[in-house]
DNA sequence: CAGAATAGTAAACAGTGTTTATCATGTCAA
DNA sequence: TTGACATGATAAACACTGTTTACTATTCTG
């Protein structure tokens, strides 16, 4: 009964080769960019062939991003177990900025679109797989730095500040990414704008007493995902 | 000699015309719900002859947002001469967050979405038009600030404290934009994710000694804007 | 070996933003 | 007043999208 392993097989790499195809376009040019005609001509097919493996076009962008971005991110983890809660969260807010800036296409689609209505009860568990869930990650290094002590006592809540701390280097990177072209504003260098965001956002909810660790870390960390 | 003026006033109030049919499509749908055929139907003329009076479908969307944007904004502005120059930066910010959650297609086209490279040498002139600039009246408001000594000695430039508290408030909004449905994130209220770092980076940026003042001025101009 | 399932395709469908060629009309100098 | 001209408006087409349909082969399976 190995002819099914094959099948599976041959269809993932089918799946493969779509992306592929779809990925050179999307990085280096974004999402309009890719057309499913281009893509099918790139790798020999007719266009309708590409619904035999996608339910439709943005399923399949969105299937590229989320590989992608879970890669980087995944290049991350190793240095997770060598470093201590805080400078964990620094080093993480450091990846996350260097991922944006470096994919920007990625960044846009999953960070600054919305998604259609979901309708579709399979995304949910999906998501659940941890690989893919970068914000659960970040969300339980937050949790590891409340109950060691990191933050002052009445911040309590990890979503609230997770969700803060991600607001903010969000906030760099996506109007970096949509404005930073704009004439009409001196921008600051992003790096440093998002260094000085980070900084002011952890000493402001540093506990009394914690030493804020120095730069460095998470430059370390960018550059071994490099 | 009245001719040339009477004309200029018809093709003024045709582009009105084109622009209100627009309005409620993009403001209720965004901006894949504005096409041209529909504004063209909207209106009983034929889709070609919104171009005698905009390039193309980009430039009449924006020109749209910008109208009512630079009103929503313009309706803050009396209120500034008010308020000291903190309370001023203060009142601004909270003013920002309204927009954003109140129109956010409006926000999304034209803080979310990358422009097009420019190369219209029109439109550098046209932001030059304080009105329209934002941005340009928020540093103002930040320079202010440090001109009378309300933040922290080192912090000297107003570019790059503006562009922190921007990019601090833009994250939170565009996040909740773009994934504020995504069922994967127990999301914390926004409007208090909102005002907590925008609380977490004022205070982070007060010279020691400058009270924080109480809540409630923002909130106060944000009603007087609805 | 018959039948079901699947991969793949050509062609069309229903939209989109945009351009072109053409017509009508109101303006203005000779 | 008339002829030239600029302008507003249009019908029709263009060049694309993403997507669906109807129809082939081919391959596996009971």
């Amino acid at each position: 009964m190995g002819v099914s392993e094959r099948r599976a097989r041959e269809r993932e790499e089918m799946r493969s080769r779509i992306l592929e195809a779809a990925r050179n376009l999307f990085a280096s040019e974004g999402y309009d960019a890719v057309t499913l005609r281009k893509v099918a001509d790139c790798i020999e097919y007719c266009p309708a062939t590409i619904y035999k493996y996608f339910a439709d076009k943005d399923e399949m962008v969105r299937a590229l991003c989320e590989e992608d971005i879970a890669a980087m991110m995944a290049t991350f983890r190793p240095s997770m177990t060598k470093l201590n809660p805080l400078e964990r969260l620094i080093s993480f807010g450091g990846a996350y900025i260097e991922m944006g800036l470096e994919q920007p296409n990625h960044y846009r689609l999953m960070f600054m679109t919305p998604l259609l209505p979901p309708d579709d009860v399979l995304r949910a568990e999906k998501h659940a797989d941890p690989d893919s869930d970068s914000y659960g990650l970040f969300r339980s290094v937050v949790q590891t730095c409340i109950d060691t002590g990191v933050f002052r006592e009445e911040l309590t809540d990890a979503e609230l500040i997770a969700q803060t701390l991600w607001a903010g280097l969000h906030g760099v990177i996506s109007l970096h990414i949509a404005l930073g072209a704009d004439p009409n504003v001196v921008w600051r260098p992003v790096r440093e704008r998002a260094q000085y965001l980070h900084d002011l956002m952890l000493r402001g909810m540093l506990r009394e007493g914690v030493e804020y660790p120095p730069r460095g870390i998470e430059t370390e960390s960018a550059l071994t995902a490099m």
